[in-house]
DNA sequence: GCCCTGCCGGTTTTT
DNA sequence: CCGGCAGGGC
C-alpha cells in the first residue's frame, strides 16, 4: 500500500478514512480537514483495492466541491478517475437520465431548465390557463412545485381539500405535461425522475445497487428528503455510505435541507455513533472559543467542540475586536479604515473579507470602500450563464438540437428585432394551439405561406443553424449562431455602452472550446444522433454550472459577501458587520420554528472562517428602505464570552445585560500521541470477533488500559488491554 | 416596437 | 430609498 497517503493525519481523520467497509457518518468541524478526509478515503479505497473506480459513487452539492474533490484525487492516484461516478446530486442525476432517458420517458435531448427557465415555463402556463398573477403567483407556484418534488410526491398523489390547493396541483400536473412534450426537466426533476426510474426498474436498480460497493456524500446535513431517499434507493442493501457533514453548519434548512437526515441516517444505517473531528487547523484559540460557545446555545445538536493542535495549545492568537458604531456610515468607515492597516501589516487583500447578512447591506461598505480607493470585489448577482445575451445565445443554439423547446423559441423569435412583435407570436401561437403544435411545428407551417415574410427569415435562419451545426465541432456551432443571430451587431448597434455583453458573447466561445464532455455519458449514451451529443451537453452544463458567482476579476481586492456565501472558504482577516438584532439574527428567522438556531449556525460558519484576526461589528444605526432604524446588539455577540472580545469603540461599550464568563476551559487539546499501553485514540485495531474497530476513547488503568472502541457495526466495546486481543491495523 | 412611468417589494441560494 | 418589471402610451 502507498503509505505516504496517510501521512500527515491525525488520528481521527486516520479513523474515519480507514473506517472498514460499513456505513459511517462523519462530523466533521469547520477547518478540521473535511475534504481531505473524504478523497484520501476514496484514494485509500483505491490503493487497497477494496473498491473500484466503478465502483464508487461520491456525491458533492457544488460543481466547485467536485472539482476539487477530482483534482485532489488526481494528486493521489496514479491514473485516472474521471470516469468515477463523481460529482454533483444533479450533476450524477443528468448523467443518469442521459444513459437511461429512455426507461426515463425522456427524448434523447432534453434540456435542463434552471430556475429561471423554470419560471418562465411557469409564468406562460399560466398565462395560458388564464391565471392572474393575483390570483397565483408564478413565484409560488414554482415553489410549490419544486417543494412536492423534494418530497417525492407528483401531483397525482397529492390531495386537494379547499380550492386554492386544487388549483396549485393542477397547475402542477399541467406543468409537468408542459415539460413533458417539451423534453424539458426541471433540476428537482433530475432528481425525481432518476429516483422514479430506480424505483420501478428492477433491472436498472440491481445493476446500480451490486455496481457501488461505496457511495460517499459531502455536506450531507444539506440532504434534502429526496436526495436522502435516492442516496438510500442507490445505496441498497450492501454499499457503505459514508457521509460528511456538520450539523452545525447546517444552513439550508430555508430551502429544504433537513439537518435530520443526519440521524436518520445514523438510524436506518445502524451507526452507532459518528466520527468526529474537532481538531481545527484554521483559526486561533480565541477563535475557536467563541465559536464552540456559541453554538453551544444550541439544543438541536450531534454534540461537537473545536479544539486546536496539540502542537499548538497555547496559541490562542488575538482577541477578538468589537467595534459598536454610531451608524452604519461610521462602521463602513471603520471597516475601511481597519481592512486598510491590516493590508499595510502584510495581509493581502483577498485574504481579508467583509461579511454581511444580507446583500442590501453591501451597499454602504461599496460606497466607503470606492470613495477610499479600496479594489474590492462583490460575490453575488448574475453569474455568466444567466446573463440574458448568453441566454439569448443559448437559446439558438437550443433550436439547432431541440426546437420543440418553446422557451426558447419565445426568447429570440424576436431578439434581435426582426418584426415579429406580440401580435404575430399570438397568431403563432393560437396555431400551434388549434393543431396541437410546438411553436416551432406552427411556424413551419406557416412559413408554407409566402405572406408571413418575417416568420419565414426566422424559420430560415433557425434551419441554416441547425444544418450548419452538423458539420461544425461545438465551438464552431457557438460562433455559427452568433453570426446567424447577429446578436453581436444588435449589441453593438444598441445604445448605451454594451462592450461587456459583446466581451460574454466571445467568452461564450472560449467556454465553449474549452468544454469537455463528461465520458461516462459519451460512451454509456445510446443516442441516436452522435452528432449533436457535445452540444447537448454542452448546453446541459450551462444549465447545471451556471458559473462563477463573481462580478471583476484579476487583481487583489476585498472581499465582500454574504455569510452564507462564505462557507467553505477561510480568510486571514475576517469583519462580520450588521452585528444587530433585527438583523443577524434576522426578524424573519425569529417567526420561524427553528429559526434562532439556525441563524445561530450562521453566525458560528461566519466566525469560523477567520484565521487569525476577527472584527465584529454593529451599528446602532442603520438607514434600511430609506428610513432610519435603531438596533441593540445582536445576542450572538452577548453569548460570546467577554475574555476573548476587544472592545474597540471607548463610548458604547459592548454593554447591556451582563455577559456571563467563561468558568472552564473550552479548548482542551487532547493528545494523540499519548500512549495508553501501546493504543492511541484513533487508531484502526482489529478483534477476533467484533472485526475492525476505531479507538475512541481511553484511559489508563495501571500498566494497562481501557479502550473504548467502535467497531462499525458491531457496536462501541469498553475493552482492557489486560484482556482483549487487539492487533493494530493501517498507519 | 420602444420607452417611460408607476407600482411593488425588500433574508439567505445551489442545482 | 432603490431597483425590477409590467403595462400603457406614443
Amino acid at each position: 500500500m502507498d503509505t505516504s497517503l496517510l501521512k500527515g493525519l491525525n488520528a481521527e481523520q486516520l479513523a474515519a478514512v480507514t473506517w472498514p467497509p460499513a456505513a459511517a457518518l462523519v462530523l466533521a468541524g469547520a477547518g478540521s480537514g473535511k475534504t481531505r478526509v473524504l478523497t484520501t478515503r476514496i484514494a485509500w479505497l483505491l490503493d487497497t483495492e477494496q473498491a473500484s473506480v466503478h465502483s464508487i459513487m461520491a456525491v458533492t452539492f457544488t460543481n466547485k466541491a467536485a472539482k476539487e474533490m477530482q483534482h485532489r484525487l488526481g494528486e493521489m492516484v496514479p491514473y485516472s478517475t474521471r470516469a468515477m461516478w463523481l460529482g454533483t446530486f444533479h450533476g450524477l442525476c443528468h448523467r443518469f437520465l442521459r444513459i437511461h432517458y429512455q426507461d426515463a420517458g425522456l427524448p434523447s435531448a432534453f434540456q435542463i431548465l434552471d430556475s429561471g427557465d423554470q419560471l418562465s415555463v411557469i409564468k406562460r402556463l399560466l398565462k395560458g390557463l388564464n391565471i392572474a398573477d393575483e390570483v397565483l403567483a408564478p413565484k409560488s407556484l414554482q415553489y410549490f412545485i419544486n417543494n412536492s418534488k423534494e418530497n417525492g410526491q407528483r401531483a397525482s398523489v397529492l390531495s386537494a381539500n379547499d380550492v386554492a390547493m386544487r388549483q396549485l396541483v393542477q397547475c402542477y400536473q399541467a406543468y409537468d405535461d408542459l415539460c413533458q412534450q417539451e423534453g424539458l426537466v426541471d433540476f428537482a426533476e433530475l432528481m425525481l425522475r432518476s429516483y422514479e426510474v430506480m424505483q420501478t426498474h428492477a433491472n436498472i436498480r440491481l445493476h446500480y445497487q451490486q455496481r457501488f460497493n461505496h457511495i460517499l456524500v459531502d455536506e450531507f446535513q444539506d440532504t434534502n428528503n429526496l436526495q436522502y431517499r435516492w442516496l438510500k434507493l442507490f445505496a441498497g442493501d450492501s454499499a457503505a455510505v459514508f457521509a460528511v457533514g456538520d450539523d452545525d453548519q447546517s444552513i439550508y434548512a430555508f430551502r429544504g435541507a433537513n439537518v435530520g437526515n443526519m440521524s436518520a441516517l445514523m438510524r436506518d444505517f445502524g451507526i452507532d455513533a459518528p466520527i468526529k473531528l474537532e481538531v481545527n487547523y484554521r483559526s486561533v484559540g480565541h477563535i475557536l472559543t467563541a465559536a464552540n460557545t456559541l453554538i453551544a446555545n444550541n439544543e438541536q445538536r450531534l454534540g461537537k467542540n473545536l479544539r486546536l493542535p496539540d502542537e499548538s495549545a497555547n496559541a490562542h492568537g488575538e482577541k477578538l475586536r468589537f467595534y459598536w458604531a454610531d451608524t452604519d456610515f461610521i462602521e463602513a468607515d471603520f471597516v475601511v479604515k481597519e481592512a486598510k492597516a491590516r493590508v499595510q501589516e502584510g495581509v493581502a487583500f483577498d485574504n481579508v473579507a467583509v461579511l454581511y447578512r444580507s446583500n442590501a447591506q453591501s451597499r454602504v461598505l461599496e460606497q466607503a470602500l470606492f470613495a477610499a480607493g479600496v479594489p474590492y470585489k462583490i460575490y453575488g448577482g448574475l453569474r455568466f450563464y444567466e446573463r440574458q445575451e448568453i441566454k439569448h445565445a443559448l437559446a439558438y443554439l437550443r433550436m439547432a438540437v431541440h426546437p420543440q423547446d418553446d422557451n426558447a423559441v419565445l426568447r429570440i423569435i424576436n431578439m434581435p428585432p426582426r418584426g415579429i412583435g406580440a401580435r404575430s407570436i399570438e397568431a403563432v401561437q393560437a396555431v400551434a394551439q388549434d393543431l396541437q403544435l410546438s411553436l416551432w411545428e406552427a411556424l413551419l407551417h406557416l412559413a408554407t405561406e409566402p405572406k408571413n415574410r418575417k416568420l419565414i427569415v426566422f424559420v430560415e435562419l433557425i434551419q441554416n443553424l441547425q444544418i450548419q451545426a452538423q458539420g461544425l465541432d461545438l465551438a464552431e456551432t457557438v460562433q455559427a449562431a452568433l453570426n446567424l443571430s447577429g446578436l453581436v451587431e444588435h449589441y453593438q448597434n444598441a445604445k448605451g455602452d454594451n462592450q461587456e455583453r459583446i466581451d460574454n458573447l466571445q467568452e461564450l466561445i472560449s467556454a465553449a472550446m474549452a468544454f469537455k464532455p463528461d465520458e461516462v455519458v459519451l460512451d454509456e449514451w445510446a443516442s441516436p444522433d452522435t452528432e449533436t451529443l457535445p452540444l447537448v451537453a454542452f448546453l446541459s452544463n450551462a444549465s447545471l454550472e451556471a458559473g462563477e458567482r463573481q462580478a471583476g476579476e484579476g487583481e487583489a481586492a476585498l472581499q465582500l459577501m454574504t455569510v452564507h456565501a462564505a462557507k467553505g472558504l477561510e480568510f486571514d482577516t475576517v469583519f462580520l458587520t450588521g452585528l444587530e438584532e433585527g438583523l443577524f439574527p434576522s426578524d424573519y428567522s425569529l417567526q420561524e420554528r427553528g429559526g434562532l438556531e439556525e441563524e445561530r449556525r450562521l453566525m458560528y460558519v461566519a466566525i469560523t472562517r477567520a484565521r487569525q484576526r476577527l472584527y465584529l461589528s454593529a451599528a446602532q444605526q442603520r438607514l434600511l428602505h430609506g428610513q432610519s432604524h435603531y438596533a441593540m446588539v445582536s445576542r450572538f455577540v452577548q453569548e460570546i464570552p467577554e475574555d476573548v472580545v476587544q472592545a474597540l469603540s471607548s463610548g458604547l461599550k459592548r454593554a447591556q445585560p451582563s455577559l456571563k464568563t467563561r468558568e472552564e476551559p473550552l479548548i482542551k487539546a487532547k493528545s494523540k500521541q499519548d500512549s495508553f499501553a501501546g493504543f492511541a485514540l484513533g487508531q484502526n485495531v482489529r478483534h477476533e470477533k467484533f472485526g475492525v474497530g476505531v479507538i475512541i476513547d481511553a484511559s489508563h488503568k495501571g500498566e494497562h488500559a481501557n479502550l473504548k472502541i467502535n467497531f462499525g457495526k458491531n457496536g462501541i466495546k469498553e475493552l482492557n488491554t489486560q484482556f482483549a486481543k487487539l492487533e493494530r491495523v493501517g498507519g
